[in-house]
DNA sequence: TTGGTAATTGCAACCGATTTCATAAGTTTG
DNA sequence: CAAACTTATGAAATCGGTTGCAATTACCAA
């Protein structure tokens, strides 16, 4: 177990003042080129590494983004992560990760946590109960950025990044009424969270656009898990008349579902056609192959990352109240197709 | 903005000295319970939070720890986050997380970088392509302790969690093999990686131990992708004699390389049947359902973590150096399934 | 040679909590 | 009643960088 170095040791070792060292290795412009070459030098030679938490404690920055997620364990999710890790690391920030396991109980615990190991900001998606963010008060209050993405909160002190919800399921509504579908029912989960009311919405509006009619019983509300999808499809068989085509904000959901219609003899896209959301792998592997929505999970991390730290960085009068939508897109495969593609 | 509480504004607030206070906040049994009680109230009165990189300073700990993973969004990997993190913070430990995104020289610039963030401990699972393991040596010289997980390495000073890859790829086998196959193909990842290594051992223990003979041609090595279990597919069928059965270390690559098979006409399980490895949700969802190795991703996230904190709470002179073996097991569904179970 | 400016460097305070050692008050014991 | 502990508290040093301000040196023009 050596000891550690500090800068110390290397003014000793150069016979500069720790001030020269300090400087020297932050590049300040004050110091002759010569003398950091020197203290370059030496520094690596004795191995040194510099202490954060002092440094911390003085500069009053951690070079920390806390992340707060709901599932970890979710395609979605741990596509956005990986695009945060990402873009932190290349710009020499950490990543602390905390999961609210759905739960707004655990989500404000998560929050004070991230709060006092001072984040210099924060990233959140929200949980399926979290009713308000006063949780997040605190930070708004002392100036740490908060960004939401994916499943925000409106606040005027923080930014969230989003695709555009209403139009992704507007797209995948149409696409199944362009497929001859007249009678869809929508999965959709708890529509408190804005995610999920704006597909419905999205929904909603494709079905009036084309002068169908929408029907509060065509709409399953559900957590979108597993059995959820299982039960959806046990709903649907028993509608009269029977549906035509399900858009389900979920493709893992969509895909058991469509699994369960399948076994109870549906013939898809032929007599019911599906769209899911998310472009989760599995959809290119299940059979037929899942329409959906391509969720840019990967971009919409590195967005997020990028965005605070550019407002980290800055730490100027750039307002970060604001809006980011990405794009997203439609991804016909065979659940829906049933025409010949224009 | 307000300021921030530090306990010399608690001491004011109370009388007493920023000793005193520290130390009931800390809950030192040398202070009076009724002083603690009061610095309790008005520590919580004024909304205190304890500056971490002050403590840290002084304490050397950071109670963080850092876990270098090889790609975040796959299923596996985020059921190993998901237990970590959930043992962490119920230990009030932070999390950070880095990604090598499968190479040695990212996992070497990551090991840096925990390193420098001074993570009391670190929890590793080794990228690809690493060939050895110089990079943690700053580590072990520390005294700090490194676990590996799932794809580890030896050395005398870490501590190694893994399933034994042997034994499940072999129960694997003897299944294939009990359900009527004779001719069975392993695909197979890079060779270098332990677990791959095991899962080919296990595979040829199980041939042998049935007297049945083991060919290399048989053997497929790829990355265990998407498309890799596409090209596995056409090999295979272009074996001959057709195998009639298939065991794949990777739940995802073999739902690709089924699918690809069924495209070609082949029966699974009639023709050739399949088992994979993971226990990947899309195993279920596939058809035919896809016989697979239980991996227990969350159980191993949560067990790294306890072994690792248990260690450091310790710090004491228990020995780290040792294997933990998790439990695996074959989970039967109908891609091998051709006879009726016992 | 002198005044003045720019370029370097260092002193010392500071960030906020922890901890060693000393001290004071209260208790027990011989 | 004094010696010997206990118990409770505080002063001050410490962890390792950072930074405002002062000091020193170098360089140049007048």
């Amino acid at each position: 177990m050596d000891k550690d170095i500090t800068i110390y040791d290397i003014a000793k070792g150069v016979g500069f003042s720790p001030t020269t060292v300090s400087r020297a290795l932050n590049n300040h412009p004050a110091v002759n080129q010569k003398t950091k070459q020197r203290i370059y030098e030496i520094a690596t030679q004795m191995g040194y590494r510099s202490n954060m938490f002092a440094s911390n404690l003085r500069r009053q920055r951690t070079h920390t983004i806390g992340v707060i997620v709901p599932i970890l364990n979710s395609s979605f999710q741990s596509s956005v992560m990986a695009g945060m890790e990402k873009v932190a690391t290349e710009a020499g920030y950490n990543l602390i990760i905390s999961q609210s396991m759905g739960t707004a109980e655990k989500e404000v615990a998560n929050a004070k946590t991230m709060f006092n190991s001072r984040v210099d900001g924060l990233l959140v998606s929200l949980a399926h109960d979290t009713e308000n963010i006063d949780h997040f008060e605190p930070f708004f209050k002392k100036g740490i950025p908060v960004l939401f993405y994916d499943r925000v909160a409106e606040h005027k002190q923080s930014t969230s990044i989003v695709i555009d919800n209403v139009q992704a399921a507007y797209k995948a509504t149409t696409h199944l009424i362009e497929q001859g579908c007249r009678n869809i029912v929508h999965i959709s989960g708890n529509l408190k969270i804005n995610v999920y009311a704006n597909r419905l919405k999205g929904y909603k509006y494709a079905l009036i656009d084309h002068n169908l009619p929408f029907r509060e019983s065509l709409v399953i509300t559900n957590n979108l898990t597993e059995e959820d999808g299982i039960k959806a499809a046990e709903q649907i068989l028993k509608m009269k008349p029977r549906p035509d085509g399900v858009f389900v904000s979920n493709d893992f959901c969509a895909v058991n579902c469509m699994k369960a219609l399948k076994q109870a003899g549906i013939s898809i896209p032929h007599d019911i056609a599906v769209v899911g959301f998310n472009n989760d792998p599995i959809t290119r592997v299940v059979e037929p192959s899942l329409t959906t929505i391509d969720y840019p999970g990967y971009e919409m991390g590195e967005v997020a990352v990028r965005s605070l730290i550019n407002y980290l960085d800055a730490l100027s009068d750039i307002s970060i109240t604001n809006t980011i939508t990405l794009r997203s897109e439609l991804i016909v495969r065979e659940s829906s197709l049933r025409k010949l593609q224009k």
